[in-house]
Parts: C-alpha cells; sequence; structure tokens
DNA sequence: GCAAGAATGTCCAATATTTTACAATTTTAT
DNA sequence: ATAAAATTGTAAAATATTGGACATTCTTGC
C-alpha cells in the first residue's frame, strides 16, 4: 500500500510498447467532446473501448433530479468502458469532459481483434484494472477508518492519482462531498483544516493539491493502515 | 446495476473451458489448511495467483492489537493475489481460511506459462476483475447515499454474491460493523430493522439471509441509484 | 455438565455530523 | 458594467452516531 502512494496509476496507454500503442491508436475513431459535453450515457448497452487522448473526463452518475454524483475523473491514456466488453455489461456511469477532449473510440469487434492478436494489451489492462481496484479499497478503508480531514486529505489523492498527475481537480465542493460521503459542511470544514496546514489551496470549482510530495508525505504519515 | 444483483459473481474457474481448467489445476500445488490458519501475510512480496479449491478465506487487515477488518470472504473458485503478479504489488491484506480449505497455489512463472498460452484466461481474470470492480463501486456507491438499514442490506446481499452463492454469512457483527464503516450498535440496530422484515437471520457468529430472491427484491426496490 | 470466555442486545451520555439559514465571493449573462 | 446565478464560507440548532456499561445468550474447554 506504501508503494502505491509512490506513483499516479500507470496509464493504459503507457504501458504499452510504441507498436501496440499505434495500433490501438488506428483500430479507433477519434472523437471531440466540447467542455461539458456528454460522452456516455448510463445505461448504454453498445460495447466499445474508450481512451483519453486529450482533456479529461468524469466520471459518476446523474440524479433524477439532475445533481452529478462524481465518481473519478480520468485524464490521458486512461481508459473506460471495459467492462461492457469483458463483464458483458450495460455502462454504469455516466461520463462527461471536463475540458475539450479527444476521445478514442474503439468498437467491440476491433478491441476484440487487437486483444487476440496482442498478448501485451491484456496485461496492460488487468495491470490499470487491478492498480484501481486496489486504489478503491484503500478509498472504501479510508472512509470507514479515518478522520474526515485525514479521509479527505487521502480521498482527495487519490483521485489525483487516478486522473493521472496534474494538481488542479475541477470540482464542486458539494460534488467532492459527496464523492467523500460527507455534507458539504464537513467537508469544508475539513478543507480549512488542510488549507491551514497547506497541503490543499480552493478556489471556485477547483481544488488544487499545490505540493504533491508533501502531500504525499503527510497522507502516508497519517492514513496508513493498523 | 440492476443485472448485478441477478447473479453471483461467476467465479474465475467457472468461466474456463474444462482443458484449461485441469492444466491450471495441474500447474499448482494444492495445500490444505485448517479453519483459522493464516494462508497469507500482508506485506508478502512472494509473488503467485491462489484458487480456492474447497472452504472459504476471509481477506482483512489484521491491525496492531490483533483485531481484524474484514473486507471480504472468498468462496469455491474464486482467486486472490493477482495483483502481486499484474501489478507488481506486495499483498495488501491477511488471508485466513474461514473453514477447512484447500486452496490451489501457483507461482508466478508457472501462471505466466499458461497465461500466454491461453488467452481464455486473461478474459476470465480480466471478467472477474472486473465484475469485482464494479461491485466495488457499488459498495461505495451505498456507503455513501443510503441509510443504515439499507446500506447493510445491501452491502451484505454484496458481500454474500462475492463470496459465492451460500446463504450464510460466518463473521462477527463487530467484524461486518468495520466492513460497513459503522459501529457495532449502528449495525445492530440497522440488523434489528432488516430481522423484523424477515430478510436476515442472526446467530451467534454468523448472519444468514434466509431468502435470496426476497432480499434480491427488496435490495433493488431500496436501494437502486437515482 | 459446568465454568470461563466470547459474542450479542440494549441503555444512556458524549460526540460528531447534518440541516438550516444566511452572508460573502466568484462567475455568467445581459 | 451590472444584475442574476452559482459557489463557497460560517454559525446556530437538530439529529444521528458513537462509546461505555452491563445483562444476556451462546460456545468451548475441562
Amino acid at each position: 500500500m506504501l508503494d502505491l502512494l509512490a506513483a499516479n496509476t500507470p496509464s493504459f496507454i503507457d504501458s504499452l510498447s510504441d507498436g501496440v500503442r499505434d495500433q490501438i491508436t488506428r483500430a479507433g475513431t477519434l472523437v471531440r467532446y466540447a467542455e461539458g459535453q456528454l460522452i456516455h450515457n448510463r445505461g448504454d448497452v453498445k460495447p466499445g473501448v474508450s481512451i483519453v487522448v486529450s482533456g479529461s473526463v468524469q466520471v459518476g452518475i446523474y440524479g433524477a433530479d439532475g445533481s452529478f454524483v462524481m465518481t473519478t475523473q480520468l485524464g490521458v491514456g486512461q481508459t473506460f468502458g471495459e467492462f461492457t466488453l469483458f463483464a458483458d455489461l450495460p455502462r454504469t456511469h455516466d461520463i462527461t469532459a471536463i475540458s475539450p477532449t479527444e476521445i478514442n473510440q474503439i468498437s467491440a469487434p476491433a478491441f476484440n481483434r487487437l486483444y487476440d492478436a496482442e498478448p501485451d494489451i491484456s496485461r496492460a489492462l488487468l495491470t490499470t484494472t487491478l492498480i484501481r481496484t486496489h486504489r478503491l479499497l484503500e478509498m472504501m478503508d479510508a472512509m470507514r477508518r479515518l478522520p474526515m480531514r485525514e479521509r479527505t486529505a487521502k480521498v482527495l489523492f487519490t483521485l489525483m492519482q487516478i486522473a493521472g498527475g496534474s494538481d488542479t481537480f475541477e470540482c464542486r465542493q458539494s460534488d467532492l462531498a459527496f464523492t467523500l460521503g460527507v455534507s458539504r459542511m464537513s467537508l469544508s470544514t475539513a478543507l480549512r483544516g488542510l488549507i491551514e496546514i497547506g497541503l490543499v489551496e480552493t478556489g471556485y470549482g477547483q481544488i488544487r493539491l499545490p505540493d504533491a510530495d508533501r502531500m504525499r508525505a503527510w497522507v502516508a504519515k497519517h492514513c496508513s493502515a493498523s
């Protein structure tokens, strides 16, 4: 677990050799999305894998009242939609572009063809999926074990890593509060605590972690298990 | 998400053809564990994949004080240890046998050999891993969105599915409370509510879901998203 | 079969979190 | 540039959850 804190989630694309990466790129269709545009609807059944080529996307669920509950954000090189292929499930989340974003959409047949031909793909996919699972387990652990401020720090840090690098996180505090499973006021209090010790900066609709290294060290120290 | 409620997690072993299953069986060593015996220690680095052949195991973390925090239970055909292989991580959980249990321990080299030869293995592994990820996301969602009683029902039901079929869940209420992220008293209250409507029965060190179908229906009705 | 240990069930005070309400700030639209 | 809308910040009362204490039930070892 400590090792996980050391690095961002390696992206699916990064784990591939140049040749395979090119094949994957050619196998799909590049689609552009404007800021805020819907990419996939929860419930869609058309199977296929999507890869973020530029920009970033927000994964979550729209409530009946239009409110958006964010689960995570994904950055360049990250994939989504795998389980429409392998687990034969409808899409369970709504996905929207956070900024102008390019997505490589690969159809199920095209992906399967490549998958069978290039064993590296399955390894890369398993690696990213398993690491994601692992991060999820850690987030759950944080949600039950840690006090608010520590929980907030850990989840923020983990989300940043999954998203893949950038130190700025575009979201409303009310969304993040929901992601953490607390009220906006509790989050506000927790953030104030983290701002006081200089780990976090907040702005209108965004949260920044100005010093990733210090954040990592703090999380490792205050949020480790047992 | 609704579809997921319909079936247990298909086990890794079940997803394989007879031939591949035999190969896997022969590739490993069958090891027997007595009830309560430790199978893997958190922090172990020796990579390899383990498959439950008979019995069942408990996955969790031992605290410094000896307390055990359960994350999940795994039944026959389920695997663990995958990410020692694919994500190159140390084991992050302690694993103990709940009952007398047989485990097929497959070393990293042996598993890799098979993995490269039989593409079915990677598909089966991705399927179970992705479904597990998915269940985790749902559990997290339940933990933040639902009131105690509903949350308890949903997580109990999900855990049962992951474990793979049996209607009896061997664990102390204090452990389950921790899994749910609440105190034992809150869990006790929630369980009382579920017992009153006949969805749950409790005993000394065990929890039963006597009517899986009714439970499924109740969870689908009261715990669905948006 | 009995006693010791372990787990469950329930009460009440202490604590943490949420709810409600409103002010301050930032963005967006006109 | 200004008004309207959206987001953030803060404080109070209301609510839910926890922690401790103890009786009760069940299991295990002798």
